[in-house]
DNA sequence: CCGGATCCACTTTGATACTG
DNA sequence: CAGTATCAAAGTGGATCCGG
């Protein structure tokens, strides 16, 4: 990529109307959106569900670390956004498929380029905070 | 836009080892710079340096809802990360600028796409929670 | 099989007051 | 001006038990 001199597109890099807007940055979108996708469980479930559909105790299974509140607290959260699809089957036993709406789809590319830059730089990042650990 | 079958580039989607490594879940660096940026104020910041360096007060007036400490301890992490350059003058009363570091230039990039993806679909968001309020 | 409910610990954020 | 200290409140994640 050309770089360093990021030119940064888009409206985050917009003049802001001069102090932020202090009664509206709760509903930064860009902040909002970070701290749905930011927690601890949510891109993980995101990420597996763009691959194939699954089934709760199989996403539960392939996670392991999660326990089954988070994990319906998070399916929860990103239903509500609009970003998965649940589906319940009338089963004997009661089965439910969650899978990535197209909404849910399109946020993986944006994800895609944040995923780049946070392997490529994790290195950076790593080595930042060793210096900071050992400074004079 | 071209929209919905997203291709999904970059190792976001890259098979998994089959169930996610649950002993690394923590480690993940997409996950990791997520929960960096997805704080609260940490992206207002980093847009605000994004645009010149700012000093402190100027930067809580810039703000105005956080309150010092948070805006102290948000430019520590961001410094800790690497993503900010806090740059001390000894002068009468004391002056400190904050800056983007190279890094946290970089990072402006991929936060850029994801910002144009919130505003973008924030009225899809925002309907998907309607809906899912007055549900059947 | 899916997931709600409760209780608890840890982390994050915030209000206020004080300092070099 | 640029922080630090302290306390309190809220949010988040987890263990376990219970129900449809």
């Amino acid at each position: 990529m050309s770089g360093t001199h990021t030119d940064v597109p888009s409206m985050i890099s917009a003049p802001l109307p001069s102090p932020v807007p202090a009664d509206e940055h709760e509903r930064c979108p860009v902040t909002d959106v970070l701290r749905r996708v930011g927690d601890k469980w949510s891109i993980l479930v995101i990420v597996l569900l763009g691959r194939r559909p699954y089934r709760f105790n199989e996403l539960h299974r392939g996670i392991e670390a999660i326990s089954q509140r988070m994990l319906t607290r998070t399916l929860r959260a990103l239903e509500t956004d609009g970003l998965v699809h649940r589906e319940v089957f009338p089963t004997v036993p009661p089965s439910v498929e969650y899978s990535l709406t197209p909404l849910g789809r399109s946020l993986l590319v944006p994800l895609s380029a944040l995923a780049d830059w946070a392997v490529e730089h994790r290195g950076d990042i790593a080595a930042a905070r060793q210096a900071s650990t050992s400074d004079t």
